[in-house]
RNA sequence: GCGGGCGUGGUGAAAUUGGCAGACACGUCAGACUUAGGAUCUGAUGACGCAAGUCGUGGGGGUUCAAGUCCCUUCGCCCGCACCA
């Protein structure tokens, strides 16, 4: 697979090694240049698809290429992936180990409004500056595969899934109350506030009424969360998303009002006779039917347009609850036939359930409060506790519930339900707090939305034939405070006709979130130069699924739900062959700043990777992230630690004098087949720290002796290859000259013969330590408490005292109970 | 409030799942080689104690021959969601 003369840049394998013999010191520099060009001009990294082999495809989240470039975050994740994707490369597998870039984004808009300088040009500077980086740090990215999703021959495919979206009826146009960021200027998903402000600037977002596209991924809620229980994610990732999806079973129960029926969403219908009130949301429709036949409609218009004008945030923090009473009309409770009033409050959201619900005080908080304020009466309706002071949220056996009376709450629930479908006025109901993907942004630097939009026929996809559907260049970058994409000033582009009926039609102007591209690029990947279709069905049923997946946790609700459901969406339609794209999921934690901060510019406290490539070498800087501290868990960056590895480095490179051609003795045999074998299983368990122990233990090991067999060196740097591929590579060049150690086989530990046959068993007294004792492996229990009594320590302290009992555990420890 | 997780030396952290707590590093101390290298090598390093030993995994209690690990209780911290009926 590889040319050795290039390798060796024309030289003969004798000058090579003068120059080597030269070197005393380890030149990390020189060494890490020349086998990235090595890697780079022979392809090595580059993957096809080869039945013969079973395939493993590692993925990491792909960077959106920010001006700043790669933060030391970037790393920790690739390089531990790339530890997987080369291990697994050397036992064999075909390994996809791709890269690419989330390309279109505000932060590129943002400075082209600043600076007039087009999206188009910094985010390819931005992308050919993280490529350097990248590529500085020897991954063994298969570039050819590179994907960049504001490039149109991607984009192309992104839009054509949108249509795909639409043409079943899942992208549709509506106009909902948004998330306004009013200083982005652009409508944001639910999915991207943070505690009511916008994730991205911090400004409190406030609800703005706009047509918007929506894709139904509440279709999908259901199969979101049951298909979760298949997959290899790690825990947190799992309830994060089950949380989010938010799903509860309960009732719908009609209540008359005036001619019309109240319709409420409950999750205890069965506390149907505790029901004194009712409340709805202010935006409810039939406080606008109705209005005419409201006694006090001043107050509640009011009313209506003052938490109109409140943000989320606002509504949630306020401390007392509020509200006004729909008076003139009252609603009947159908389970009992009781006429109680109806109130709006700002309590309701009118994006959950119906918008409207039936008020419980006496086991619901919230109902408890807002009945104090207004002096509503309470009726307790389950057993068990004082009402006096707040609800009684338990459970408890029915009281002053009629034919519910004595049951519990799983009989009351049935019975309840029962008597409601019976009597007509209800049915089960399972309702999420997922809403609908608010998928347009009133911006210009991501994929215009292929749709037009004709007086007669109404909403029209441009034709596949027409795709990619471009963006166009326009005067000037900045959104309106109307809230209309910049794309609306591209009149020319603006202005078509209508696939259908050839009459005059306009572009939608709105473009896609940052979150599209990003839903599918694991499927280009498997097939990145195809121009006749995303994927083809070769490549993805050679390729798919993922099989380990790592990305941030801040994209749990956001990114991988997305793509889990646009890839369940392109399962339902025969275009992908699995149900679900990532078979494993991790997620690395993150790096801060060396007090505990995050870094950041603002701070002042960022380590820029460069820095450390140039001082310590890509192999150091790579090492140290894996060593920092467990995977899943934040680490703090530190700079006294780095030099510790730093260190290591040196010595094994240091070390290789002492490499010669001699056979390893038995416990030199054994101190490498536990270091294989604990190196392997800390690799597939994600444990990148305590492997890095394991090789530094090896490492001192290698030191004590005064020769080093070449079998010990070499497989030491079979070990490393995936951890530091540079140096691994130029001292396996040193010593075999034609071979590349990443093509090696992974070396297979032997437990027989990692294992010593002399063991050290600790020898207790009541528990307590009193001192060790060497013995055969699998000695006799008579010999090892033979052995245990004798010693000095222990027939002292034993004396004066009767053994009651002796405990051994084999090859571990003794135990003697006096 | 709901969901997930964590608490071990001066520091980052280990601990084959109930079996020698502190591996591997950082730092510190001592020594060697040296004498301007922030280098390298060797050794020591949980606390108290001259020592035998005693005490030690947030606190309290329990199970067990044996607990960082299991059970009960309590305190503290981090992350996500949050008026979701």
């Amino acid at each position: 697979m590889c040319d050795t003369n290039a390798r060796r840049n024309g030289k003969t394998f004798e000058e090579w090694q003068k120059e080597w013999a030269l070197e005393d010191r380890y030149n990390f520099r020189t060494i890490e240049e020349k086998w990235q060009k090595i890697w780079e001009d022979e392809k090595t990294y580059h993957v096809d698809i080869d039945k013969t082999k079973e395939k493993f495809y590692v993925l990491v989240e792909f960077p959106y290429p920010s001006g700043a470039g790669l933060h030391v975050g970037h790393p920790r994740s690739y390089t531990a992936l790339d530890v997987v994707a080369r291990k697994k490369r050397m036992q064999g597998y075909n390994v996809l180990y791709p890269m690419g870039f989330d390309a279109f984004g505000l932060p590129a808009e943002n400075y082209a409004i600043k600076t007039g300088v087009h999206p188009a040009i910094s985010t390819k500077a931005n992308i050919a500056n993280f490529t350097k980086q990248l590529k500085s740090l020897g991954f063994s990215f298969d570039w050819d595969r590179c994907v960049t999703t504001c490039d149109p021959e991607y984009y192309k495919w992104t839009q054509w899934m949108f249509i795909k979206f639409f043409e079943k009826g899942l992208a549709y146009k509506d106009k909902i109350a948004i998330n306004w960021c009013p200083s982005c200027k652009v409508g944001l998903a639910n999915e991207e506030v943070v505690n009511g402000c916008c994730e991205r600037c911090g400004a409190q977002v406030i609800r703005k009424d706009k047509e918007q596209w929506m894709i139904a991924i509440t279709k999908y809620a259901d199969r979101l969360i049951n298909d979760l229980g298949d997959l290899d994610f790690i825990d947190r990732v799992k309830s994060q998303q089950i949380n989010w999806i938010g799903r509860s079973e309960g009732a719908e129960l009609d209540f008359d009002f005036a001619e019309d029926k109240l319709t409420v969403f409950t999750t205890r219908p069965d506390t149907a006779f505790g029901v004194t009130y009712m409340v709805l949301a202010p935006e409810h429709p039939f406080v606008a039917k109705y209005m005419e036949r409201f006694e006090n409609q001043d107050e509640i218009k009011a009313y209506v347009e003052e938490t109109a004008k409140k943000s989320e945030l606002q509504r949630s923090m306020s401390e007392e609850k509020t509200g006004v009473e729909l008076k003139g009309i009252k609603a009947r409770n159908p389970f009992n036939g009781k006429m109680i009033p109806v109130f709006i409050s700002d309590y309701v959201l009118t994006g959950y359930g119906t918008g409207a619900i039936m008020a419980v005080p006496a086991h619901d908080q919230r109902d408890y409060d807002f009945a104090k304020v207004f002096n509503l009466p309470i009726i307790q309706v389950l057993e068990g506790g004082d009402i006096s002071e707040k609800a009684w949220e338990e459970d408890g056996a029915h009281i002053n519930s009629q034919f519910l009376d004595g049951m519990n709450k799983e009989d009351g629930m049935k019975a309840a339900i029962d008597y409601a479908l019976k009597n007509g006025f209800g049915h089960p109901k399972i309702n999420f707090k997922l809403r609908d993907w608010v998928f347009s942004r009133q911006r210009y630097w991501g994929e215009p939305i292929p749709m037009v939009y004709c007086e007669h026929c109404g909403w029209q996809p441009v034709p596949e034939n027409e795709l990619p559907l471009t963006l166009p260049e326009v005067p000037d970058y900045h959104p309106n405070d109307e809230g209309e994409s910049p794309l609306s000033k591209a009149t020319d582009w603006l202005n078509t006709t209508c696939p259908k009926c050839g009459g005059h039609a306009r572009r939608e102007t709105d473009v896609m979130p940052n979150w599209a591209g990003s839903s599918w690029y694991f499927l280009r990947y498997c097939d990145p130069h195809n121009d006749k279709e995303f994927a083809s069905k070769e490549a993805l049923n050679y390729w798919m699924n993922v099989d380990w997946y790592n990305g941030g946790m801040e994209h749990t609700t956001l990114h991988l739900l997305y793509s889990r459901f646009w890839h369940k969406f392109l399962y339902d339609c025969g275009y992908v062959p699995t149900k679900e794209p990532y078979n494993k999921r991790t997620s690395h934690g993150m790096i801060l700043a060396s007090n505990g901060e995050k870094m950041s510019k603002s701070r002042g406290n960022v380590i820029n990777p460069d820095d450390i490539v140039n001082n310590y070498g890509a192999d150091t800087f790579r090492l140290y992230e894996m060593f920092i501290g467990p995977f899943d868990q934040v680490a703090m960056w530190s700079e006294e630690s780095l030099m510790g590895v730093y260190r290591f480095v040196g010595k094994v490179y240091s070390l290789f004098k002492k490499v010669a051609n001699i056979k390893p003795k038995e416990e030199d045999l054994r101190a490498m087949h536990k270091c294989i074998l604990e190196v392997t299983e800390r690799i597939d368990n994600m444990k990148f720290n305590t492997a890095v122990s394991s090789l530094m233990s090896y490492v001192n090991y290698l030191t004590a002796l005064d020769k080093i067999p070449q079998e010990l060196y070499e497989t030491l740097m079979k070990l490393m290859s995936p951890f530091t591929p540079h140096i691994a590579e130029e001292m396996w060049a040193r010593m075999k000259k034609e071979t590349l150690v990443l093509n090696e086989p992974w070396p297979q530990g032997d437990e027989k013969l990692a294992e010593d046959n002399v063991v050290t068993l600790a020898v207790q007294i009541c528990g307590k330590m009193r001192g060790t004792i060497e013995m055969k492996k699998d000695a006799p229990q008579a010999e090892v408490e033979q052995k245990a009594l004798s010693l000095e320590n222990v027939a002292r302290q034993l004396e004066g005292r009767e053994i009651k009992k002796i405990i051994v555990v084999p090859n571990r420890i003794v135990n003697i109970v006096a």
